[in-house]
DNA sequence: CAGCAATATAAAGATCACTTGAGTATGAGG
DNA sequence: CCTCATACTCAAGTGATCTTTATATTGCTG
C-alpha cells in the first residue's frame, strides 16, 4: 500500500487528471475544484511537482511562452492517475468508516444495520 | 478550516468514535476496522494521544488494571467528534472531487451517467 | 522452566512534506 | 507610475510521523 498523500500533492494530481496545466493552472484549478477552500503555496506547488516528477507520477508535458512568461505544463502519468484513483478510494472508505464509527457512538437509537464492518480486503461491493 | 489530518490521527479519532479505548485497543480497533491495512505505530500512538489530548480532541477517561497491566483509556471530546465529521466529509468531498477529474480525463466515450465536471472546459488561453 | 509472543506504555532522534518568507521577472490596468 | 496578477525559484523552519529503544507483566510452548 502505498503512503497517503498529504493534501497539496492530492490536489495537484487532482488538478492534472482532466488535463495538462502548468504550475500557476495548477494553483487556480486547485482553487476553483475547492471552491477557494485549498489554496497552494506557490513554494510548495514547484517543489511537489519536482518531488512528483522524479516519482513519476507527473511529467514535463511541454513548454510555451504566453504574454513573455514562460509556462512549463504537467501531465499525470499512467502511474499518477493510478496512484489518484487508490488515493480517492482509500479517502472514500475512510470517510465510511469514520461516519460508522460516529453513528456507532452516538446515542443508540435503535438496532443500526450489522456491526460495522470495514475495509474490504478483496474485491467486494458493499 | 481546520488543518487536514495525517492518517494515524484520523484512525485514532474514528477508533475512539464509538466507544473509550485504552492505546493497545487503539491498536487493535484501528488494525480492525481497516482489514489489517492501517497498522499504528507505537510511537505514533502514545505521541499523538497526548498531543490531542492537550488539542481537546480527545481526553483520558478512566485507568484501570487488567491481568497486572494498567491500561489508560481515552474518549472522543465533543470537539473530537465534530473534528472528525467534518474531516470525514472533506474526505468525502475530495475523493468525489478526483473520480470526476479522473473521469473527465479518461478518453470520453459519450455523454457521462452521472455527471461529469460541470465547469466550463477550455477558454483559458491555447 | 526457559524463551518468546503479546500486552501495555514511554521517549529520544531522524525524516520529509509542507509552511513561511523572500526574491526574480513580465504584462496589464487604473 | 504603481500595483496587481502572472509565473517560477529557493532557503530555512515546522511538526506529525517513523524508527528505535526501553521498561514490565502475563501466557504459551518446547
Amino acid at each position: 500500500m502505498a503512503k497517503p498523500m498529504r493534501e497539496p500533492t492530492f490536489w495537484i494530481l487532482t488538478a492534472l487528471a482532466a488535463e495538462p496545466r502548468h504550475g500557476y493552472g495548477v494553483l487556480q484549478e486547485v482553487s476553483r475544484l475547492t471552491g477557494g477552500q485549498v489554496k497552494l503555496l506557490a513554494g510548495t506547488l514547484y517543489a511537489a511537482l519536482d518531488r512528483l516528477t522524479a516519482e513519476g507520477l507527473v511529467e514535463a508535458d511541454h513548454d510555451e511562452v504566453v504574454d513573455g512568461r514562460s509556462r512549463r505544463y504537467y501531465r499525470l502519468t499512467s502511474d499518477g492517475a493510478t496512484a489518484l484513483e487508490a488515493e480517492a478510494e482509500r479517502l472514500r472508505l475512510s470517510a465510511r468508516t469514520a461516519r460508522q464509527q460516529l453513528a456507532a457512538g452516538r446515542p443508540e437509537l435503535g438496532p443500526a444495520l450489522g456491526r460495522t464492518a470495514a475495509f474490504p480486503k478483496l474485491g467486494r461491493l458493499a
